[in-house]
DNA sequence: TGTACATCAGTGAACGCGCGTTCACTGATGTAC
DNA sequence: TGTACATCAGTGAACGCGCGTTCACTGATGTAC
């Protein structure tokens, strides 16, 4: 007994290693399913030390929200950039994958009332995930007009930036939920490309300017 | 007492009214939170009667989710016929509109995992909002390229139906849900008007197919 | 028109469960002198 | 280098709660004769 290495009294990373956890849980069982005693199992801890680092239920959901808006700008930010004049495309691409590949902290993320909405770290991480947004939607918008940036009203901005958002939040919402047609629901990137091409057919049918 | 009209053994229509409460609660208090006993209380019976109305839980989400697709056929399916040419752009704002009037029915559609996804009424009802969503697709392209409806590939149809679905889907669920920023979240009307002129831009940004 | 009986609709109590939060506590770590 | 002390991190038991499901039951309704 005494050579075999008990438990430490400290975990070492519990924030870390509970939010690792959360993440893989909202994967696996669904963002209702999740508890703090679960974490807590999963993490090999009383629950009681969740409370303690997090403070509740909501401190867990934020400290996940707020890392995904980061990760979403670490990873959506520079592959919206590097893309050139197909940037907008791309930041839709993006957006996609990392809604596939980040299932965990997509989920919480756009359910707000998980988590505590004005917390500051939250709120600065959101914001420049906005920002990543509406700077992809202007840069595309200028290239695509070879105009400067400053000529690209905000109004232009933000109603392609909704539509593209909106586009790519509902694919992404509909792939990983299961909700899309057998023919649709096998491979995301097949699946993309259709959504890109229909994308492109939408505009054939948008209402005409000359009427 | 003898004259006050004692709580009657049956209900009448209990089915009826469970659906009825079970959306209004979803509306309200969300889908994480309704229950079976929350739902026996406020129609005013035991809980036990709903298990024997619907078997369990389950059974209860999948009456709604089955209403909700009845009822979305008869609403965007009338809608996006009458409105001729543009029927595809009246089609996603039926879609959006529906959303944010029906948002109990809603919730529940898009979450599989509540319902039985085997019930036969439940295929039946979702099976018929495909039609709609795919009928309406086809018609709109090949009003917009004067080519017989037979002449559009199921490729082209599938393409843009769940380019547009996605697009509808995303923003009914991005405003419902309040992700969307400030200046676009207080009028549905508005916000639709701003996504549909963003749709167009799209198109300028479209992969060129001469390159 | 009455009666016997089957079936349907709903009751109420009990079951076992997992939950979030609180609290007095203890063990581990860091710091001042 | 040692010691006293404060603070930090985590424990374990307890709280009260609401949940879904089950079960023996009773009251109401429909039907056959």
């Amino acid at each position: 007994m005494g050579t075999q290495k008990s438990q430490p009294y400290h975990h070492g990373d519990l924030v870390r290693a509970a939010i690792d956890s959360t993440v893989e849980e909202v994967k696996t069982v669904g963002v209702a399913a999740v508890s703090m005693r679960r974490i807590a199992r999963r993490v090999g801890v009383s629950h009681a030390a969740l409370a303690y680092q997090f403070g509740d239920k909501a401190g867990l959901f934020t400290a996940v929200a707020t890392e995904g808006f980061q990760l979403f700008v670490e990873i959506a930010g520079p592959a919206a950039a590097a893309a050139g004049p197909d940037g907008f495309l791309w930041g839709g691409r993006a957006y996609v994958q990392f809604a596939l590949t980040h299932p965990g902290h997509f989920e919480v993320m756009f359910r707000p009332y998980l988590y505590r909405a004005d917390d500051a770290d939250l709120i600065a991480a959101r914001d420049a995930a906005f920002d990543v947004l509406y700077g992809n939607a202007r840069t595309s918008l200028a290239a695509h007009r070879n105009a400067p940036e400053k000529d690209i009203t905000d109004d232009d901005v933000l109603a392609l930036a909704i539509a593209g958002w909106s586009m790519s939040h509902g694919f992404a919402t509909l792939f990983s939920t299961g909700n899309l047609p057998d023919r649709v629901r096998t491979d995301p990137d097949v699946a993309a490309a259709l959504v890109v091409r229909g994308a492109v057919m939408i505009s054939e049918l948008g209402p005409n300017p000359t009427t």
